[in-house]
DNA sequence: GATGCTCACGCAAACGTTTGCGTAACCCGG
DNA sequence: CCGGGTTACGCAAACGTTTGCGTGAGCATC
């Protein structure tokens, strides 16, 4: 139904009479052609209604212009943004994104199977949150075989961005110790599964380091069901004045679950998560923020240099600010 | 860094002494190929380390094995888990999905050329959620000029699926009517812009209907700032003993400011939501929700079919399900 | 007005597959 | 041992671009 034959580059180059190697230098802006054959050329491509095969381009230059996002794009929101800002980058400079969601069903054997078979499709691809130990991070960069950027995990040979998780963890417990809290607990969830990485430890040194003269405990909850969860919660808050979460998603559960215990935030017990979840402003959480969209854009860009070769592996890593709100500092606004 | 020539089809062939067509057929699993001869070359394959060009392959057969899906990723935690959903079904078909992030900075031009860029690289797109007021629907499918499947908007000639907004609305509204509420008042952002879809109205009417014996005012919310959005919410909710929201995203901030303004939920307010957001569950929020993971899986099924031309074209309607949580039926576990 | 240079464009060979057709080698019964 | 049918594979022509090289026309210079 919709089967028109499509026109080709000689299509439009026996219109105009030329040959086709003009066209196709008039069409990319290359060579040595002259504005007004440029324009003819163009008009009648989009009289005829030509379109680029990117396949046989693609074929003869030895480059697909796609890049390729490998990340669990269904389980968080960060994923998403990330996905977003990767995506306008490359659009801007022409390329485009094809997503590779590894979720924990297919297990490693899947994830690998998923890059090698993106890494033939693709000139680079980002590698978000791929845990390095195991060697799976080291066994994915092989396969895909081509030029790698990672984020929130690193590889030998390949650039990465990343946020300080120590930092993290130090602003927040700062900004708590700030308040006068001197007993805080530090909730985590369990890591889902082997293949995703760790930040909890990280952040949580951060915190203890950051929250000086605090009595700091450490509670790691179930990824069960929320149901389940809350008495875990409950218990793990009970003595404490302040809460440190290590994810936002946690962080507004905690508030939930609290306030619905009868317990008032922040008087009672103030609430820091990280992230900056897109619902964090609207629940007055503080937080501890990256941003997602800016890493991606980041991501994408250092990738596409590394593809021209025209960088050197770095190692970025990426700004974090303090969103102090309602959770911790009391009714604003 | 990488740069090792890459091994072809021929040298795969020259090295096992046949020609080009035996090994293609081979690794195709097509043509009359005796298994031994298939396992030879399979061998020798990943012995030399081949790795197929797609780009050539879809030179030749007219196809790319790549999907499109032009949504607005960075927008809500809905399209990640669609993507994700959309992603699952085509991997386990060969395909894969580019995605283009359509934004609001972009416009509608701005859009139309992403899909029509799009168009050139895939076999056939997924389009989610784009307004088919202002004709723009229809000039987005005419540019991508491949098949076709929408979600939650509608084109004459191409599938859709989408979810019954009516009857959302309508389950809301009977939920709390059922519970006896009589002072309802609905709560729904004003629309982002010209681009995306409004479907508000819908289940507005809809819940009016469910909440048959029910005082039902309704209340749009500014896009500004949560912070100016406070003073609305809290007003509008002032002599409502429920409120229905038109997202999941806008009750969880209608449950935060209402708490921290003294008023308890759900004894002095029962609040609803729609979508079942990944965070519904843990902050006890009732909802009526949708399954955006199996909506993408579906979309994309039936996507390659229309590629395949096995399809008529059909609109599907996606179930929904009311979940009652904590919101309106008070404390539980 | 011949010489050299630049400009604008044409020719044709790639790029790495897939696939229709052709043809040896093989198996079978007669 | 011959003829017909099958099986296993080779040949070569595509697919739609890009690009190195070549060449004629036009221009300026001496």
């Amino acid at each position: 139904m919709n089967d028109r034959p499509r026109v080709r580059l000689v299509d439009v180059a026996a219109y105009l009479g030329v040959a086709p190697s003009t066209v196709s230098r008039a069409l990319a802006g290359a060579g040595a052609i002259p504005q007004a054959t440029r324009d003819r050329v163009k008009q009648a491509a989009d009289e005829l209604g030509y379109r680029a095969n990117p396949a046989a381009a693609g074929l003869k230059r030895g480059v697909t212009f796609n890049l390729g996002l490998i990340t669990s794009l269904g389980g968080s929101w960060y994923s998403g943004a990330l996905a977003a800002g990767a995506d306008r980058a490359a659009a801007e400079a022409g390329y485009d994104f094809v997503v590779a969601t590894a979720d924990e069903i297919d297990g490693r054997s899947g994830l690998l199977r998923r890059g090698e078979r993106l890494g033939q499709r693709v000139d680079g691809v980002v590698i978000v949150d791929v845990n390095d130990a195991n060697g799976l991070l080291d066994r994915l960069v092989e396969k895909v075989a081509v030029p790698v950027v990672t984020v929130g995990c690193r590889h030998a040979e390949w650039p990465s961005l990343e946020i300080d998780n120590h930092r993290v963890g130090f602003e927040a417990g700062k900004h708590l110790s700030t308040l006068g809290h001197r007993s805080v607990v530090v909730l985590g969830l369990e890591t889902p599964n082997e293949m995703s990485i760790d930040n909890t430890s990280e952040r949580i040194a951060g915190f203890v380091k950051g929250a000086s003269y605090s009595a700091v405990m450490r509670s790691t909850l179930s990824r069960n069901s929320p149901a389940e969860r809350r008495s875990e919660i409950v218990a793990a808050t009970a003595a404490a004045t302040a809460v440190f979460c290590t994810s936002d998603e946690l962080a507004i559960e905690v508030v939930a679950v609290l306030t619905r215990n009868g317990r008032r935030v922040p008087d009672e017990i103030a609430v820091i998560g990280v992230d900056d979840h897109p619902l964090a402003e609207a629940v007055g959480l503080t937080t501890v923020g990256q941003n997602p969209a800016a890493i991606g854009r980041d991501a994408a860009t250092i990738l596409m240099a590394q593809i021209d070769h025209q960088t050197e592996p770095v190692r970025v890593v990426v700004p974090i600010s303090l969103a102090a709100r309602a959770t911790t500092l009391g009714h604003v606004g």
